[in-house]
DNA sequence: ACCTAGTTGAAAATCATTTTCAATTAGTTT
DNA sequence: AAACTAATTGAAAATGATTTTCAACTAGGT
């Protein structure tokens, strides 16, 4: 997405276009991988010096908010532990309301795996799949509070 | 696991069994959910009020090293970011050496969805799915590196 | 040119995590 | 049972990331 298009959609949604969210968003949308607060507040610098780092944290709420950035999720960065239950190779489904886990073991995604190892050059050599959504519990709980 | 059953692992590590160990291990297998450092930190000092949060840290360290606990993925809890390039829902491969990411659509998870989902009993909202491994890029560049 | 609501950045506040270090203790050795 | 010692603990300080506050500034409308 060109930085004019996506210029455009900012004022379309009545938010002003100052030249620090212009440096923002060049930066951003020239870069071929995921960057943290930090490192595009490093790379917008060299263009913009003055810039506060506020300035980008407060460009990516606002990114975010109108669903134009993604989100990309590292191994290692999330703090959020239980208790291991298998032993092997195994994936999630996660209660969003009360933080229930439930393991699952047969994720099949070799066969995609290969298609985009085969389509996109890549190497693969690992995968990060999690389900999320309500348990039975959490289900009954909000079906009596429908129910009042 | 057994609390007992962790605690014999740890000794076997050389690890020496705390009264504190044994309330952070009780605590975490005893919970059938995700939880946070801060978190356990609650949890534990209902049965241990002494305790400190250092503590909770140093243990979750140990019990990640001996690969006892698992990572619970959240939506929002990655600060990762790049442009969003295609509008619907899609996926990330992600090059681990230089960030690069290529995104993917047809994730084909239906199946799986519907079969966890009768199994489970959850009502299944959403999935988190996403490959790591090395671009084309980068694998030339270590390909080039054993050469020497 | 003027107005004004939205925006900016320095600084302080908040929150999470790590480091430091002196005191304590688990498990071993006498 | 007492002594030993390396591992462990927790208060406090240090570090790092993110958010809040607020006075000054500016984009875009009139
Ligand atoms: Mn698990
Ligand atoms: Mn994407
Ligand atoms: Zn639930
Ligand atoms: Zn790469």
């Amino acid at each position: 997405m060109t930085v004019d298009r996506l210029a455009h959609i900012l004022r379309g949604h009545g938010l002003k276009l100052t030249s620090q969210r212009r440096a923002v968003l060049k930066v951003i949308a020239g870069s071929h991988g995921h960057l943290t607060p930090a490192a595009i507040y490093e790379l917008v610098r060299k263009e913009y010096p003055t810039i506060g780092l506020v300035t980008v944290y407060r460009m990516l709420e606002v990114l975010a908010e109108l669903d134009l950035v993604c989100r990309v999720h590292g191994e290692t960065t999330c703090r959020s532990y239980m208790m291991r239950r298998p032993s092997g190779h195994h994936h999630h489904i996660v209660c969003s309301s009360c933080g229930k886990v439930v393991d699952f073991a047969r994720c099949a995604l070799d066969e995609l795996q290969h298609r985009l190892s085969r389509e996109t050059g890549f190497k693969i050599q690992g995968h990060l799949l999690e389900f999320s959504g309500l348990c039975q519990g959490c289900l009954g709980e909000t079906a009596a509070e429908d129910h009042r």
